[in-house]
DNA sequence: ATGGTTGTTGGACAA
């Protein structure tokens, strides 16, 4: 089972290349963050087109998740539970293949001195909930999405650069290993215990793509399970260079069908 | 230090 994650910046402007990618990849189910669009003007036609369905939460202008399978799409869930106020189109969670499966797009949380902050680490406090609750229902589960956190120095081009920055700050690092550390595996560090330079965001400012000025703030959290079924995990970043591109680059990774209890592939 | 870019939207705001 195939799962891949994209920040796509606005689905209008890049539906030609998701419909390509979706097309040479056929992934179990892909997660959409940054679709800048309601859920009615979704282009759910276009997509349903390659056989794939659609789960989408969004929101005029700013942020929007969804999730798309081939498979179908079961107990969807809109929101992350804990704080109603918050309207922001930020999580989607839903069930594909008996394994679950969520699109995040955790805030920025810059500027890091504004009311932005607070609401980031609001928010990654009921992400660890969230991520409590699914541990204690022996959940399988795989969340992907755009975490908007770097979870240790290697993760950047240039950490000193970031230190002060909402991604970054020592803060931001404690919340996601507080997450982690309820025994979640990043499937990307697990593959590729050494790998430097592996980005998944290069900005569009000042040749950060051509310069490979990148940081790794996309990222795959699998349940125990999920993470002793993981064979393969990667970023690609194919679609990052072609014309009008997100300024995120897809990455998935593979999970093996369920082993018999006791048995090991 | 500043400015550099893209997207939504129709002047900023978000990233």
């Amino acid at each position: 089972m195939k799962i891949a994650t994209w920040n796509v910046n606005s689905i209008k402007v890049r539906l030609g290349a998701v419909c390509e990618w979706i097309e040479k990849e056929r992934p179990d189910a892909l997660l959409l963050q940054e679709i800048k669009t309601t859920t009615d003007a979704f282009p759910r036609f276009e997509i349903e087109s390659l056989g794939y369905r659609c789960a989408v939460l969004g929101q005029r202008a700013y942020n929007g998740v969804a999730i798309l399978s081939p498979h179908p799409i079961e107990d969807v869930m809109e929101g992350l539970p804990g704080e109603p106020a918050d309207d922001h189109a930020r999580y989607l969670e839903a069930s594909i293949g008996g394994v679950r499966v969520a699109s995040i797009y955790l805030p920025n949380g810059n500027p890091a001195d504004s009311e932005k902050y607070p609401y980031k680490l609001r928010w990654m406090a009921r992400l660890r909930e969230r991520v409590e609750t699914l541990l204690a229902d022996d959940v399988t589960f795989v969340l992907g999405g755009d975490y908007n956190v770097i979870p240790e120095p290697r993760d950047a081009y240039d950490p000193a650069a970031w230190v002060d920055d909402a991604l970054f700050k020592l803060d931001t690092r404690r919340a996601w290993r507080s997450i982690v550390n309820l025994g979640l595996t990043d499937a990307f560090r697990a593959l590729e215990p050494t790998a430097t330079h592996a980005y998944t965001f290069w900005d569009y400012q000042a040749g950060a793509w051509q310069r490979d000025l990148g940081i790794r703030i996309d990222h795959l959290l699998l349940s125990p399970d999920a993470a002793d079924r993981l064979i393969g995990c990667q970023i690609d970043k194919g679609p990052r260079g072609a014309p009008k591109a997100s300024d995120h680059t897809p990455i998935w990774c593979e999970l093996s069908d369920k082993v018999p209890a006791g048995r090991f592939a």
